[in-house]
DNA sequence: GTCGAACTTATTGTCAACAATCTGGTCAAC
DNA sequence: GTTGACCAGATTGTTGACAATAAGTTCGAC
């Protein structure tokens, strides 16, 4: 074939991405593993590209890197989620918090704004609009809030939970019982109630941690997963 | 001549701890340029193992990596200082919450323990004893959580703030002030109260932030950034 | 004397070949 | 039938040379 290789820090992104995309679709699966030749024949990139990709990757607890041995997607158990989960429970509570009291006049009405339309697409049983809807929350929540560095690690929470989150958007009535949950969080940062912002934070991922509980088996490492896209917590 | 050269993974281990070392002991400034082929000669690995070494640090966030420009040790605004902080007080909030709750009767002995010897040492006036078992504190806290995931961002955050620790352990009557904080956070954990002790917490954190916000020239600590590029010739 | 353009040097980025190591399987011995 | 050693293939790790780029410097024109 045509020599298209994509070269050098190019390259790398390619990997990166492509991989990214391969772990949230579920054509990785955890344990897989990822033999470097392999993908740099796949994706027509130099071997040093995949693995400076694969350090990238490993650097975010996507991937394991044993050494002499190769690289694999990493298995996350779910008592791993769960404490996750926790730690995204008290910073996106900073972030909420942060959020009650310094958002702007039209950055509270934009929330409202996410709140109808979540009411919305929940009515109308949208369940990937929902979850459009849920991401951009709490992504408004973590611009609001003005706190880089705790966005920064919820990037990277979030990026190790790909697996999990649409596990659980999938479970029947979830919607119904999340809605409230968002529609709490927001109300308390329009209202500018700090407090009441964090509590709220938490009293939603705390439920998020109970479905997880009640998850059957751990990460393991299930050949054949068939899984829709689509994710939300 | 004895070819001593370190090679390989154990070369990126040399590079990453000898940069690790040098930050925390102030032999290199926020701002300065890691040029490749120094540190190679210098430490006596190969540029390879230097290269990787400085992924591994800049994943971590201890230096800023600019294509085809190279590594520079990066600089951390008070700001960010502060918002690294306020994460911190969460994260440690969420595993004293927990060690309150989960805590052997051996480990809440242990923590007693540390704080009579933390009194012990402010007594005497012994900085250094007492900055050991701070340390040690907050390394047993994380330890009873069993919160590994906080504990791994923790670890994190904290590597970027040597610069901070530093001079904040150097201000006058800080000890005093941050003792009794700190034996608040043991008499919660060792009553198994989980509320105060994750209120007690935040108190000692947020009195760090205070320390912060009082810090002056609100960008490096010192002004080595002129005198790397104007200076000379 | 100052500004700008070409040149030189210092430094990072890329690559492909080679070396070291691990995995799995085969075969012989007990 | 099971265990152990050994061999072959696959895969990662390492290296040094080379290419590409940015920074610094000199020289000439105005």
């Amino acid at each position: 074939m045509a020599d298209n290789r994509v070269t050098g820090q190019a390259g790398r992104r390619v990997v990166s991405t492509a991989i990214r995309q391969a772990l949230s679709s579920g054509d990785m699966v955890p344990g897989q593993r990822l033999v470097e030749q392999e993908l740099s024949d796949t994706l027509s990139v130099t071997r040093s590209s995949v693995r400076e990709a694969l350090q990238d990757l490993a650097a975010e607890g996507l991937v394991e890197l044993v050494p002499r041995r190769g690289a694999r997607v990493r298995v996350i158990s779910v008592e791993e989620a769960i404490q996750i989960t926790e730690c995204r429970a008290v910073l996106e509570g900073l972030c909420a918090r942060r959020a009650a009291e310094l958002a702007s006049a039209e950055e509270r009405a934009e929330l409202a704004g996410i709140g109808d339309r979540m009411r919305a697409s929940v009515a109308q049983g949208d369940l990937s609009s929902y979850s459009v809807l849920n991401r951009q929350l709490h992504a408004a929540i973590a611009e609001m809030s003005g706190q880089k560095v705790a966005d920064g690690l919820l990037e990277r929470l979030k990026g190790q939970m790909v697996r999990y989150q649409f596990r659980l958007a999938l479970r029947p009535g979830r919607p119904s019982q999340s809605l409230p949950q968002h529609l709490a969080i927001i109300e308390a940062i329009v209202l500018g109630d700090a407090p009441a912002a964090e509590a709220a934070i938490r009293v939603h991922l705390d439920s998020v941690i109970r479905e997880l509980e009640a998850t059957p088996g751990g990460g393991a490492p299930d050949a054949h997963e068939d899984e829709l896209e689509g994710a939300g917590t």
